[in-house]
DNA sequence: ACGATGATTGTTCGC
DNA sequence: GCGAACAATCATCGT
């Protein structure tokens, strides 16, 4: 019972599309990702390799897998678009069996979230948000922990027997 | 076979 | 204010 009617507001069709996204909830805390970032930058910012700006447009992704298993580190949290994405997914797939992947899903999911309303969006910022506070305190907890001294390591290794 | 990428928007942070 | 980057996911391409 305690979660019912979240949104007091009163749909009244007046203008429920024009809201900003992001209510500009700060978050106080260093995300690591920031600090890594900003090495990245540092080195790019002293070597001026392209004269001419090469702008990438899109440019995401990158090669950090199995190599350091950030079970310590807060990843970014999935944002309301991608809770969304995730429930789309599952029906888009459910209409379109045998639908290509994300790539074609992306797109017709970022289509509809436009159409979408911002009392039908709300919902997943409401999520969103809420991850985002955990994952604040999980990273203020993280940097917490690494400053107390990060020293849980128990290296497994079955052949350290014969070596 | 594995690695990297591509596409979607949102959020975040530095300058 | 803007730009650059990264969050999940998976098919597909590349080596």
């Amino acid at each position: 019972m305690a979660k019912e009617a979240k949104h007091s507001l009163k749909s009244r069709s007046s203008k429920p599309t024009e809201r900003p996204p992001n209510q500009r909830m700060v978050l106080r805390v260093r995300t690591i990702e920031g600090n890594k970032r900003l090495a990245s930058l540092s080195s790019s910012s002293i070597n001026n390799e392209e004269t001419t700006v090469k702008k990438a447009k899109t440019k995401q992704k990158k090669k950090n897998k199995s190599k350091n298993f950030d079970a310590k580190k807060p990843k970014k949290p999935p944002t309301a678009f991608f809770y969304f994405l995730e429930d789309f997914r599952k029906e888009f797939q459910k209409q379109n069996p045998g639908v290509k992947s994300m790539r074609d899903i992306g797109k017709a999911c970022g289509e509809k979230w436009k159409t979408m309303t911002y009392e039908e969006k709300v919902q997943y910022y409401d999520i969103a948000t809420e991850k985002r506070a955990e994952f604040d305190r999980a990273t203020a907890e993280y940097i917490k922990r690494k400053e107390s001294g990060e020293d849980e390591e128990t290296e497994d290794d079955d052949s350290e027997f014969d070596e």
